[in-house]
DNA sequence: CGGCTGATTGATCCCGGTCAAATGAGGTGG
DNA sequence: CCACCTCATTTGACCGGGATCAATCAGCCG
């Protein structure tokens, strides 16, 4: 459903995402910001965005609330295989390959921009270094799949939900998300144990093992971390993990 | 170590995969020939070919054996996130980012080349399908972790290593490694443990297992699959997994 | 022959899954 | 305002898949 009344704040999560990778010109944010007010989305908990199977012929761009990617098995047995913040983009260069190897779902109530491929297309011709960021944004997210992989496969429970959690923080973090120590968790328990390989059953438990050990706080929809270094200790966090979001710049 | 005598048919594994993703003019092919064989290299078993947190100043591609990403934990434990098969390119890109964020092992004796970054850069800037093809091979590369994801997080052992044989086959398959219904596995147990989140221990007895259920034949480093889709079945496998091999050229 | 690495087997334990039920927390209509 | 429904969280009891520990066996090489 596209939105009649467009606040132009709406897309700032996805310049500072943007400019945090690669340094843009005013003109670069000038055309991208104008390209996603253009398509203004929203969708609904639990509304698919794009479905596994399906061809790709947008962008789409994460303006706010919180998207999960996810595969499943005939059985129904459901992974998340990654988070999507405000900020980012779905399915950057996606259109590449022929069609979607997964589905996209509003975890929470979410507005995003789609911009079709031709758009799209022309917007990167027209600025490399905005490309380039597109670009990084896609290698940076691989590197985060590849920590899942780690996650998923050899850390045990406690260790994997207090690595997801300090994995959200880092990545709200950039883009204004995060207040002081805490931050908003507004997705389902079933949502958490999909993301983390658990069932719901043991993934509440685990919660309760994180609290009691005063590692989170959790009420209300509200994550809350006393000590960001001693949840980061408990989860095995790697300290060049996601460092690549502040430094990529420098490489250049 | 540089290799001195270069077979140019060595070179073949890498054209034959970038051809089935983009069609690539004789131009093309004849330079990216012309610098894979400048920078030919060797690494010996358990070798690293480069590792966490080094900087990334070159593009490496396979020519032969099997190598390995993997991610440790800080006690020890080892995931591997990813094989990488002949023709398959390492880290095309990654030096958009600031620093490997994983290991690359051989896991085998292996051969590649190895493309400085400038060089890389220049190949692709003179040839825009040659880029889109790489490209289309990192978006591959995502494609396949995420499978990884759910593969690591809601399959069961046996599931897991079927689903594992049958993505071994289907990859080797396109470079022209599969002979038959027959392919080399030449990785010990412990590889294939730590490629699919299991101890070597449970991974012996999940061979059996596949092995007593006549899914595997598997002696003398060579795995025997009698019936694909019999296994694909125990897998769980989808049946569009991989297939964007075949039919991502179809969509320009 | 001795040493090394990898495959295999046995015994035991426990993390995390499953099943089932209870409790809470909105949301809605009468 | 309450009765009712639905969905999410929580708790309890039990079970089993896979980890762990340890020993044996099989090649391979010097």
């Amino acid at each position: 459903m596209p939105l009649s009344t467009a606040d132009r704040g709406v897309v700032e999560p996805v310049i500072r995402r943007l400019s945090a990778l690669r340094p843009l010109s005013s003109e670069a944010r000038a055309s991208l910001e104008y390209a996603l007010l253009e398509g203004l989305q929203r969708a609904g908990t639990g509304e698919d965005l794009i479905t596994e199977g399906d061809p790709v012929d947008a962008v789409r761009v994460l303006l706010s609330g919180w998207l999960g990617r996810y595969k499943t098995l005939e059985d129904g047995r459901r992974q998340i295989v990654n988070f999507i913040f405000p900020g980012e983009s779905c399915d950057a260069h996606a259109y590449l390959l022929s069609e979607m190897d997964h589905s996209i779902v509003a975890l929470t109530p979410a507005v995003y921009a789609e911009i079709k491929r031709a758009r799209f297309e022309s917007l990167l011709a027209n600025n490399s270094t905005l490309s380039e960021a597109f670009w990084c944004e896609t290698l940076l997210n691989s590197a985060i799949q590849r920590e899942w992989a780690i996650n998923l496969g050899r850390r045990v429970a406690l260790e994997r939900v207090a690595h997801l959690f300090c994995e959200i923080f880092e990545r709200l973090r950039p883009v204004g998300m995060v207040d002081g120590n805490s931050c908003l968790m507004p997705v389902t328990q079933m949502d958490l144990a999909d993301a983390t390989g658990l069932s719901v059953v043991h993934l509440n438990r685990t919660l309760q093992e994180l609290r009691a050990a005063g590692l989170i706080v959790l009420r209300e929809r509200t994550l809350t971390i006393p000590n960001l270094d001693a949840l980061k200790n408990a989860a095995l966090y790697s300290p060049s993990y996601l460092r690549l979001y502040r430094t990529t710049e420098a490489v250049r």
